[in-house]
DNA sequence: TATACATGACGACAGTTGTCGTTTTAACGA
DNA sequence: TCGTTAAAACGACAACTGTCGTCATGTATA
């Protein structure tokens, strides 16, 4: 009956949450500016506060108050909450192997030639360590 | 206000589908021991039997009946469906870059030695065609 | 100071998800 | 034939999501 919560992002949160890192520390009009500019369809005010809270509930942010406005800053990195998401499809979607998923962006052929190559040397890289 | 639908796959969802494309043809009970066994919290019959109707309106089952029992089977590739799920990850979280996902795969440390010469000479094949 | 304005607080709502419990009904065995 | 039973149908519900609208209030301005 119980579901196991999980404080994961969802779509629209891990879009906001892509602009609180970038700005480092921002506000709610901030995030909306930037959510709205070149957006067939805007979202109001309220819909990002309320995200914003939820992604205060959730641990992934914090804010400070200067007056009447709220300071948010990032508590993760970026890093850490795509490597999350990866790790979670990885687990979910190709059985946990790494390199299924990989198999399947390459059969995808979307990869141009200098995608190929760039990961080989990431590859290459990888294998001196 | 009006979301638009996705008929994407749930995590659930996925599950059964897995169960679905490993069986072929298969019925809600098969479904229900598999995703069962082995489980320290079993579900109830009526959650398979909801989630495998909810499939089918996305479009991911049909089915048939035979006296009193339906027979499921898929309507898509398992790898369309993780294509599919690859692809819109790659998108939300990497901003389109396949590259930076594998990035992320090989930042993470958990590529072995022969998952990386793997990796390597898939991308040698792919750069043959 | 009086008032408009900006900002966070609240509550709402429809759609999805994960899970059940209960009801109806067709099929099978005694 | 008739009761038992297994399957699907139905409906429910709490949690989460994406989105609003409205309200209260502190702030800055005329």
């Amino acid at each position: 009956m119980k579901r196991e919560k999980t404080n994961q992002l969802s779509a629209a949160q891990f879009e906001i949450m892509e602009i609180v890192w970038e700005l480092g520390e921002t506000t709610i009009n901030e995030v909306l500016e930037r959510i709205n500019a070149g957006r067939r369809k805007t979202v109001r005010r309220t819909t990002i506060q309320v995200q914003m809270s939820r992604l205060e509930d959730k641990g992934w942010l914090a804010h400070r108050a200067e007056s009447r406005t709220f300071f948010y800053r990032p508590l993760r990195d970026r890093s850490k909450a795509q490597t999350a998401i990866v790790r979670e499809v990885t687990k979910r979607v190709f059985g946990g192997s790494w390199t299924d998923l990989v198999k399947c962006l390459v059969d995808q052929e979307k990869l141009s030639g200098r995608d190929v190559r760039r990961l080989k040397r990431l590859l290459d890289e990888y294998e001196q360590k």
